[in-house]
DNA sequence: TGCATATATATCGATCCGATATACTGTTTG
DNA sequence: CAAACAGTATATCGGATCGATATATATGCA
């Protein structure tokens, strides 16, 4: 999935600015599995206009840029479909947190002690937004996507919390060991 | 991380090829939080080289290409200790199949139980050879990381398995209201 | 025999990402 | 009160990355 069909995604969910697309990845219902920035968002709305995807409608604003609110065209639908059909490719994972704990045993315990602490915060910061966008009763489509979101986090914060005693013991005792 | 630094962790390892350093990616122990092809690793060396972080020695073999190994060096090993020493960056995960599944309305009820079906294989596949990998005993960082892995595909798999009935009932529903 | 797979290198174009530029508003803080 | 910072809104640039492709040979298999 590239970028322009990302945005086809977002805009079929209503009308937006580029601006605004940007904010369904780094906030909205999208954000836990896909990401864009302003430098893949801006080309693809070009392209997809060029190619009749979407249309672009300038709305000014005083004091303010001009405000470009894109819609989807039905070819747009169509493409969003064909798309979505298709077999969807393996996920893509990079993880620096766990490239770094990889390599635990060049770092000082207590680092990696805090460096634990700071995910299970940042899991617990997530989990607070997904939670709070949850309602019970709503077995949509979306729904499920965000609770599967939800889950894998309080997975990820129980892992860390279980084992991360037998990490940094073993190396609190190779330290002792020296 | 760039795929500069990555090869610099595999390469902490042992001596390799760039051909051996893509199989780490791909089947070795960061191939499920890391990924880095050809593309990216082959110029990565290219630079490791230059700048004096890893060299490189030719080994002759007949009746096939010259195969290209590579070693750290001193100050390829403390580049890769600066690297592991800084707050890592976000995870960033990129997931088609939690996209298609946000759009599970525009697809067919059958359609989408054989999509988990399949995700839910997918699982059961990597488990196996992530626990293949596992040794009881083991309280080293790479373990820590290993287990890590097995127990998010755990929680995925598990998550798919108790829900994906909401999920299909729902869309079944739906068609029979058509 | 022909095909796929594995070993091994490398590049190319398209795409993607992070940083930066521009410009105004509103809020917070020293 | 001014300066700094965060928010709204556009867009581009250079470097990094990805997937496909090219090249060459050996092995295994139907």
């Amino acid at each position: 999935m590239d970028t322009r069909v990302l945005c086809l995604g977002v805009l079929s969910q209503g009308e937006f600015s580029g601006y605004e697309i940007r904010k369904h990845f780094e906030e909205g219902p999208f954000a836990h599995f896909q990401e864009a920035g302003f430098g893949s968002i801006y080309p693809a709305l070009k392209r997809l206009t060029e190619d009749g995807l979407v249309t672009c409608v300038e709305h000014q604003q005083d004091s303010r840029p001009d405000k470009k609110v894109y819609r989807l065209t039905a070819a747009g639908r169509q493409a969003l479909f064909d798309a979505v059909a298709r077999a969807p490719a393996d996920d893509k994972l990079r993880s620096d947190f766990l490239f770094v704990l990889f390599f635990a045993d060049l770092l000082a315990p207590g680092k990696v002690d805090r460096l634990i602490d700071d995910r299970i915060a940042l899991h617990e910061h997530v989990l607070a937004k997904l939670e709070g966008c949850d309602r019970r009763h709503d077995h949509s489509a979306p729904a499920f996507v965000l609770r599967y979101g939800i889950a894998m986090h309080r997975a990820a914060k129980a892992y860390l919390e279980t084992h991360r005693h037998e990490l940094v013991g073993a190396l609190l005792q190779r330290e002792v060991a020296e």
